[in-house]
DNA sequence: CTGAAAGCGCTTACAG
DNA sequence: CTGAAAGCGCTTACAG
């Protein structure tokens, strides 16, 4: 019982049509006009075809042409409505392109890996990445990198590029991270933690690598480090939290500062989602946001616009960078671009868990 | 400059390891035990292969195998975590299955229609529709029907099953609304509102279709209905609100509810993410929930009880679902299954929006 | 133990 | 204006 069962095939139609299986296909290609094909014939391949129900098989299509019609996009998470907005305006600026866009939830690196070793059976005639994982020498650089060298165009966001073949585009997370930490500084603050991903090594590591690291969480953290630097503040590795990158994740790493024997009075957050999670555990260990403690982050989706108190959040412009990561994507495939690194302005939504305003309407 | 252009084929592979296409084939799909290849002959093609980089062309195996190896789920909305926790669960277990997933976000339903009418070129071996919109005649419905009397394995969720060849599973949504309502009676509601979704007509019309229509979206009103029916409320028309299945939807319709000369001191909305739109309506509005208003939904999604007040929720199993949706596809792939029409239980999650609780632990 | 050949369903030069 | 033929890159009977 497989699905090829009563598949019409183009053959099948030329018969009934009475025609030759060349005449079916051009006609149905929309190419009768170029070349002159009858009127009548025409009909007659159009009436058998709907009568049949025919619709052209897409493997032979795709290995006859050499290309597939679809762009592959590589995610983060899906459950971070940033991954969301910018999944979803990524398959639209492709349909409008003439492609199909396969989203894949990238979350873990094997996972990630899995996807981009399949692209290599030519499965999309593109690729664009975007999970924060392409930066250094690890194992997803250089399965891409692979892939680029096999002639796949490529596009990373997120992370800066790897490869002058790789065009990339970004938020600027440094500049953001700075803006929101500064905030926190303007509104008297000067015991400030940063909740960042959990890592491999002990709280040391962690801190060198996000020194290092060019990556995005080594921008919040170097944002936040130069904010504190500006202001004097010495920077204490005990306000460095680390947790998951989930809502639970934000409230465990919340939790941990908490209990510090001198709290921090106020905390960036490295996204919106544990960001929430934290304002969670502050509320439910009796710590109010925003009058006891100030909460920022990084993300600006509509959701923190919802909860209360709404979150202040670092807003990265999801939607112009996969529109951009498109095109980007289609002029890599049209032959031009090298050596293209753009970054977006990510700029500060105030809302209300950072104490500056207090209720007002939505601001999203 | 096409992916095509470096992609290392399967002759090459025999060529430069000295034997024929036949056994590098049979060799890289492992069947060289079987036919007894010799150990020397194997390392040869291995060799070859790998100094290659060769990877098999995704399209020919297609064409060749007649199977792509792909399953396709269609969802509503990859906003609601409802579905991004099935579409997640979905692959992993048709991966388990030896099978890769393509999610589509399938909310228009025209992206929808366009889903189905790309899977008649055969891009799947099977669907899954989780769109809530295959009931009743609707031409999502006769499309998915037009692929399945093609021969395409195909599993319905969330609606019941339009025909006997597509099992079908759901969460029992009456049930749960009903629990709901029944809930929030007992907390001695009496004006009790309900919010869904928008439709085309006007207030009656869409009471028509809800109390008609075997839909989830019908299931939630008759569950309410049946509630207030139980304890001899009568049914008030005005307290019946409609937005769009968002974020700000469910606070639109709030604030109609809001405005009402008598407004209801309780309300089941259809969605969590309406629900937490809903609440911060009345946060903004200066109505206190739940002391002012109780708030009850239906989704169940994590993020609900991370928001403040906590969201009281029906819990649709969408792990089950899924897991189970998998399994009846595969299950009417390798012949079997007519006539199902599984429902699962959903239970009212109290957490604190209803007023029974208060700030207590995260309870997800 | 291994190879030559056919064929999956298309599209596209090439003839006429 | 239309058709016969080749070929995309595989897999799989079938020979030997």
């Amino acid at each position: 019982l497989s699905s090829i069962d009563k598949r019409v095939t183009l053959a099948q139609v030329a018969r009934v049509a009475g025609v030759s299986k060349t005449t079916v296909s051009v006609v149905l290609n929309g190419g009768a006009e170029a070349l002159g094909i009858r009127a009548a014939t025409q009909a007659q391949v159009l009436d058998a075809a709907s009568s049949l129900g025919y619709s052209p098989n897409y493997a032979a299509r795709m290995l006859r042409r050499g290309r597939t019609g679809i762009l592959t996009l590589l995610v983060n998470q899906l459950a971070n409505p940033v991954f969301v907005d910018m999944a979803l305006t990524a398959r639209a600026a492709a349909e409008s392109g003439g492609y199909d866009l396969e989203v894949v939830d990238a979350g873990a690196i094997e996972a990630e890996v899995r996807a981009l070793e399949h692209l290599r059976g030519g499965r999309a005639d593109g690729v664009m990445v975007a999970t924060g994982r392409h930066h250094g020498r690890r194992p997803a650089v250089d399965r891409l990198l692979d892939l680029v060298g096999q002639g796949m165009p490529a596009v990373v966001l997120i992370d800066q590029s790897p490869d002058p073949r790789v065009p990339a585009i970004r938020a600027d997370v440094f500049g953001g991270s700075l803006e929101a930490v500064r905030h926190l500084v303007a509104l008297g603050h000067r015991r400030i933690g940063h909740v960042t991903l959990h890592g491999a090594g002990d709280i040391a590591a962690a801190r060198s690598e996000l020194t290092d690291e060019p990556s995005s969480l080594g921008d919040r953290y170097r944002g936040y480090r130069q904010a504190l630097a500006e202001a004097d503040i010495p920077l204490d590795d005990s306000l460095l939290a680390r947790g998951p990158d989930t809502l639970a994740g934000g409230g465990e790493a919340m939790r941990q500062l908490l209990a510090l024997d001198s709290p921090p009075t106020a905390v960036f957050v490295f996204n919106d989602l544990p960001a929430i999670g934290a304002i969670r555990a502050c509320f439910e260990v009796g710590v109010r946001v925003p009058d006891d403690l100030a909460i920022v982050a990084l993300g600006g989706v509509e959701l923190g616009a919802y909860v209360t108190p709404a979150l202040t959040s670092v807003r990265i412009p999801a939607v112009d960078m996969a529109n951009q990561a498109v095109q980007m994507l289609f002029d890599v495939m049209t032959g031009g671009v090298s050596n293209v690194d753009r970054v977006l302005p990510a700029r500060l939504l105030v809302r209300e868990s950072c104490g500056a305003t207090r209720r007002g309407g939505v601001q999203s």
